[in-house]
DNA sequence: ATAGGTTCCGTACCAAGGTACGGAGTCAAG
DNA sequence: CTTGACTCCGTACCTTGGTACGGAACCTAT
C-alpha cells in the first residue's frame, strides 16, 4: 500500500483525522488534489509515503519540543537547505531545553525533600503545605 | 500596614490585578466582603496577610509545576490536614517531573548531536532536517 | 468640588494545539 | 440498492492561565 486515505494516514501516524486536517490548515501538510476517477472536482484524497514522512517529521520535531511554528520554519528550510539557520534553531531549542530542565530539576528536589520531611515528621502541620505558604523564594517580595 | 487593596496585594505578590481576580473566580483566593463604611453594599475590598500568604502559596506551588487545579486541591487539604493525600500529590508530581526531565534530556541530547553533526559535515542534506523525517522512534499513538 | 487614580464587575479575548459537530458526498459490501 | 463506514468542509468549541476593555462607583489630594 503506497496510498492511504486520511484516516489511514492518521492511524499510521498515531494522530487523529482532525489533527491531520489541522496540520493541513496550518500548512504543515499539503492537501493532495486527488485528480482521480469519477465526475468532476471533489473526491477522496489519497496520501502517499511523502505525506507520511512529513507527518513523522512533525511528530518527531514536536517530541523534541519544537512548536508548530518552528516546525513550519524547519520544513521551509528543508527546501532551501539552509544549514546555518537550522543549526541556529536547534541551538536555541537546546538552550531553552537546558533552562526547562534546570527549572524542573529544582522543583523536583524541593518537592522531594518536602515529601520526605512530611513522611518523617508526625507532629505539626504538613511541611508540603506550609512551605509554600512561607517561602517567597525567587519572587520579588515587597518593594 | 496589615491591609491592602487589590492593587497593593497584586504588587506585593508580583502579579497583576487581573490575576488576583482570576484566582478569586477560580476559588483560589477568597473575596473579602468588606463590610465597611458608607451607603449600601459595594465598597473597596481590603486584603490582609492571610490573603498574601495564600497568594504566595499559589505562586510557589505553581513554580513547582502544579496546575491551578492541583493547587486548588492542595489548598483544600490545608484545612483538612490530610498529610497522606498531600504526599500522594507531591509524589505524583515528582513522578511527572521525572518523566518530563527525562524526555527533555533525551531531546536535548538528540538535538545536540544533530547540531554537531550538521556543523561538521558539509555534504548532503542537513541531518537536523533529515533525521526527523527518518525516525519513528517510540512515540505513543495519539491521545 | 473636581480631577485623576483605583476598584468593581461582567464580558470578551489571547496563544497553542487541537477536538467536535453537522450535513453532504462517496465508497465497498451484502 | 441500501446500509454503514469513511471523507470533505466549514465552523464552533475546548483547555490553561491569564489579559484587556469599558462603564460605573469610589477614594484621595489639591
Amino acid at each position: 500500500m503506497t496510498s492511504f486515505t486520511i484516516g489511514q494516514l492518521a492511524a499510521e501516524g498515531g494522530v487523529g483525522v482532525e489533527t491531520i486536517r489541522y496540520y493541513q490548515r496550518r500548512g504543515l501538510l499539503n492537501v493532495p488534489h486527488s485528480a482521480d476517477s469519477s465526475a468532476y472536482g471533489r473526491k477522496v484524497r489519497r496520501y502517499g509515503p511523502d505525506d507520511f514522512k512529513r507527518l513523522t517529521f512533525i511528530r518527531s520535531a514536536q517530541a523534541a519540543g519544537f512548536t508548530l511554528s518552528q516546525i513550519e520554519e524547519l520544513i521551509s528550510l528543508d527546501s532551501t537547505d539552509d544549514r546555518a539557520r537550522a543549526r541556529t534553531i536547534a541551538q536555541d531549542r537546546i538552550h531553552a531545553l537546558d533552562q526547562q530542565i534546570a527549572q524542573l530539576q529544582a522543583s523536583r528536589e524541593a518537592l522531594q525533600s518536602l515529601a520526605t520531611e512530611c513522611a518523617r515528621g508526625k507532629k505539626g502541620p504538613c511541611p508540603i503545605l506550609t512551605t509554600f505558604e512561607a517561602e517567597c523564594d525567587g519572587r520579588a517580595p515587597a518593594n
